[in-house]
DNA sequence: ATAATTTGACCGGG
DNA sequence: CCCGGTCAAATTAT
């Protein structure tokens, strides 16, 4: 056991140093985001490994949680972005073991949309996801979205996220994640094409890297693709379109899927590739969700906890 | 034709 | 009954 711990810690100093060489780089939302994949990957390994003997509970279905994932890494040095994390304090809870709490780990990170000069950012967090509700919450003036994973019911994925964009800053979108992604396609790819070159290609995924899901507009000008936000969208359906879909295709989505996850790498204009669509350059929509009644700010809760979810992404 | 969104109805806890 | 969350039918985008 100590010797997985040392070579993780090993291995998470090198990402490390290496993210630091590379941020004073130019800025490179690939390299960014790969980074982080291997901090993230790391972490939790780690994260793993240490609470091996926690106990309590076994946790089958979902592993992951949240504890304190982080750690000492916190990635995000850019520019903007901030989470606030908070240490666990709810961790106590269960005292009573009340048949209620779902515990399911539920995280929050906030992004901040540059929509100044020309390109956004994506922020995509790499999956892709279904927009199944909008409400207006009481105080905010803005709407929160609520989002399912996309294959929810083809590979019982239960992850969901909202997007509540802020009161204050309206450039800046709290996402709050909940549940962990459990779509991890058909680990076959290791297995099952082990050398077979080719490249899946699959209509979205295929980078392997977060790929852009979908497009949306955001207030105006905003690029193309995708982002949560203001105006987001998703969508529900019923079982049996996604099923009759995922059998289409067989394969199931992308078994790159990952990416990592939410936290951090955000936006910000650079030059990022992209590569299709641009169908919606303006927004419209956004702001006729504004209406802003009374309002007053209040920045309610903060528990959170920023992290970001991935999976793990086995590579060939 | 199929997949994704939009939206008001519906549900369950407080 | 209020409110956050989810469902699902209608609508729109692919």
């Amino acid at each position: 056991m100590d010797t997985i711990i040392n070579e993780l810690t090993q291995g998470m100093e090198l990402a490390m140093q290496l993210k630091s060489i590379l941020s004073s780089e130019s800025y490179s939302e690939t390299k960014h985001v790969l980074i982080q994949q291997i901090i993230s990957s790391y972490d939790r390994a780690m994260s793993l490994v240490n609470r091996v003997d926690s106990g309590g509970q076994t946790l089958l279905l979902a592993p992951p949680m949240p504890g304190q994932p982080e750690s000492s890494v916190s990635v995000d040095e850019s520019p903007r972005s901030q989470d606030v994390s908070q240490p666990f304090d709810d961790q106590q809870e269960d005292k009573v073991a009340s048949k209620k709490r779902k515990a399911m780990p539920t995280w929050r990170h906030q992004i901040r949309i540059s929509t100044e000069n020309g390109l956004e950012g994506n922020t995509d967090d790499g999956y892709s996801w279904r927009k199944y509700g909008q409400k207006d919450i009481l105080g905010s003036k803005f709407p929160r979205s609520y989002y399912r994973c996309t294959y929810r019911y083809v590979h019982h994925c239960m992850a969901r996220k909202q997007v509540q964009r802020t009161n204050e800053d309206p450039t800046v979108f709290e996402i709050t994640y909940k549940g962990q992604h459990t779509c991890n396609p058909t680990a076959t790819p290791p297995v099952a094409l082990p050398q077979s070159p080719e490249k899946p290609e699959t209509k979205q995924n295929n980078h392997q890297l977060p790929l852009p899901p979908k497009s949306e507009e955001m207030l105006r000008v905003s690029p193309s693709f995708s982002f949560p936000s203001p105006i987001e969208n998703y969508q529900q359906s019923h079982f049996l379109n996604e099923t009759d879909y995922g059998a289409l295709e067989g394969y199931s989505p992308s078994f790159i899927s990952p990416a990592a996850s939410g936290t951090n790498y955000f936006i910000e204009g650079g030059s990022y590739f992209q590569q299709h669509d641009e169908s919606n350059l303006l927004g419209i929509t956004a702001t006729s969700s504004m209406n802003s009644p009374l309002g007053f700010p209040a920045d309610p809760q903060d528990l959170s906890q920023s992290f970001p979810f991935n999976n793990s992404g086995y590579f060939i």
